[in-house]
DNA sequence: GAGATGTGAGTAAATGCTCACACACATCCG
DNA sequence: CGGATGTGTGTGAGCATTTACTCACATCTC
């Protein structure tokens, strides 16, 4: 594996064990087994290295729903796409997954700047069938969070320790459920 | 408002904009009108003033899911006290709600301690109605994470400014039938 | 006047980042 | 082929800055 590839495995630890603002460079170059320059030989800063760890899960989740989503037909469907892309992502990279989840308050401004981001895309999702009637009608907005919510809140507690060592999507069926369920609570 | 409480509510802005481990003492003691020895007055550490804040809120939430689950009634009922504990909560100091929630993957450990907090409470709820069949078997662990994450990702949806400027009970009425929907969802 | 409260300059430690140097390896030239 | 030169990568001591926290002293309150 090359150095540049260790270090941001290592990165990925540290942010996800301390918080991205108390990891400290020293850190991340020892758990890689580099010295702190060569952290900088790869890397402009410790905040282009978080930056650039949390958009590259970022747009492969958002892109990964959007296609997904759209893919599908009929609201049921795209509800159990959505499910299947986040278990994708979390299953094939479970740390980059982690470090999305559980670092996600300290980007919200580039989580949100595109419109492409994982709320909005059901949120639009959910608008779409309440004007083809699908669903009865209610706040899109709040739909959305609570869907990705019983997504987000499951993997954020399987992060803690919780749920014991399956993978997320041995969750995906329940979760499914679940979201289809909420979609049309009323 | 005592020099201590002026502390207390500074600390909450800063630690909600910046985050616990970015936010320094001398924003804190700025933003509180005071000077920084004035904090130490007060309190040990910037730590103990940050867990105190997290510590007061998490047993304020976690005695009223309590409290409120065990005197509700049937599954439905216990399900509207979650959702209406977590809306008082939040509505009574929307600061303090915001900084418990948007701080809390620092917290974990005290978040967990002692078996007390929301989402064991309302694990050991769906349990309990899965034994007297009130509700269809299912993994109470992940019930009990995706009916919290209806209601925290819908409060967390509004701290991003995403919901409009309403008070979190103002959605009640849908996370309520969202989290009914969930328990029975197979 | 005594104890509680407030002040802000000061301190030791930590942190992000730089830099002069070292090493490995490829390419070029006589 | 053997040496010179260039390039990408790694090192770790060192630097400037920031940070949490302290303390000698001032001020307020009763």
């Amino acid at each position: 594996m090359s150095a540049k590839s260790r270090i941001e495995r290592a990165a990925l630890e540290v942010f996800v064990r301390d918080g991205v603002d108390a990891a400290t460079t020293r850190a991340i170059a020892m758990e890689a087994g580099v010295s702190e320059g060569a952290l900088y030989r790869h890397f402009r800063s410790k905040d282009e290295l978080a930056t650039g760890l949390f958009m590259a899960t970022h747009r492969r989740l958002s892109t990964l729903i959007r296609e997904s989503s759209d893919a599908a037909v009929g609201i049921d469907n795209k509800a159990a796409a959505i499910v299947r892309a986040y278990c994708q992502v979390a299953d094939e990279d479970w740390l980059t997954f982690a470090f999305h989840l559980t670092q996600l308050h300290r980007f919200i401004p580039l989580y949100q700047e595109d419109g492409r981001d994982p709320v909005s895309v059901t949120e639009a999702v959910i608008k779409q069938a309440m004007i083809t009637a699908e669903l009865p009608p209610a706040d899109p907005r709040v739909l959305a969070a609570m869907a990705i919510g019983i997504i987000t809140q499951t993997a954020t507690n399987k992060a803690y320790g919780r749920l014991g060592e399956d993978r997320l999507s041995a969750h995906a069926p329940l979760m499914t459920a679940a979201v289809k369920a909420v979609l049309f609570a009323r």
